[in-house]
DNA sequence: TCATATTCATTTCAAATGAAATGATTGTCA
DNA sequence: TGACAATCATTTCATTTGAAATGAATATGA
């Protein structure tokens, strides 16, 4: 506001000066972290629950039965976080924790019926976030933007497309 | 692979099960990570910079004689993580850290002579990247992942948007 | 069958993170 | 002018993070 930004590109070698602000890694990471902040918001102190352990329930919502594994594999989280986050889950009675008796070395994760009574006010919170959120885009907006990450994703690794 | 994914929603009591892979937050969040993931591969080891002192380093290349606060509000990095950053960029010589004599709280960053050789190097290097990748999205999808990105953010603060 | 490799979940440990405290400087206003 | 508030960069401290180590269980293959 009080200087002029009268100079500009007074330095940068040879390379051209590049644009942060339209930079898709920055740009991508800054939008993450401002959709994770202001969600947390809405539930993080209202139910004492970590983004880790949001992802971990909600994941649980939709399979069940399932891994540590299954789990980070899915929902870009390494091991030790997911075991952390279901430790806290398993200890405040939201999720139980049995022995795979097919494969003992896995752990067989569920909902409990309040974990399961969670992850529903959860998720329609969430839901109802988003979609205040996409009411600002244009309609198809949403369906765009997926279809986007989805090729940036393969771009970046060939391999994971939707290999399942 | 094993088992049929015949069971899906067998849990959620009331509310609709939510599509973890279709949630915006989620998505925005994983998309994130793996472009930094990416990028950082190519710069990280070669260079020794970590992502805030790479931030710190363009940033620097697009204004200069700016304070530790100017590229923490601007940047999306908190005060203690720029400081850091700036510390061991001073330490290496790419950056030199001066007080501002019109105010002596501040301080006055500018890239040394070998900073701004290297935040060209770096500066071409992500351009790289970021080209590589858009290369697999149909025209015109930058400016409008760009687009997109400004509505959501100023979606969700509408104090933010480019109110400079 | 037995030895070795692999795959899990968990724990350990060092590094990164960020909220709050600190100390230095400048702004405000009585 | 002087007291108090505000702003800045840095440091402190408790927490979070993730890579690697660990221990337990299963798979492999000689």
């Amino acid at each position: 506001m009080s200087e002029s930004n009268s100079m500009k590109a007074q330095q940068a070698g040879e390379g051209v000066a590049l644009a942060l602000d339209a930079f898709l890694p920055y740009r991508a990471a800054r939008l993450a972290t401002a959709l994770s902040r202001a969600l947390a918001a809405q539930y993080e102190q209202r139910y004492d629950i970590s983004v880790a352990e949001w992802r971990v329930l909600v994941h649980l919502t939709q399979q069940t039965e399932i891994s540590v594994r299954d789990i980070f594999t899915r929902v870009d989280m390494d091991r030790a976080r997911v075991t952390r986050a279901v430790k806290r889950l398993a200890a405040r009675g939201y999720v139980s924790k049995l022995v795979n008796q097919d494969d003992r070395r896995l752990v067989k994760l569920a909902l409990t019926t309040s974990g399961t009574a969670l992850a529903s006010e959860l998720s329609a919170l969430a839901a109802g976030f988003e979609a205040e959120i996409m009411a600002a885009l244009p309609d198809g907006s949403r369906d765009q933007l997926m279809a986007q990450f989805d090729l940036i994703e393969a771009a970046i690794d060939p391999s994971r497309p939707g290999s399942e």
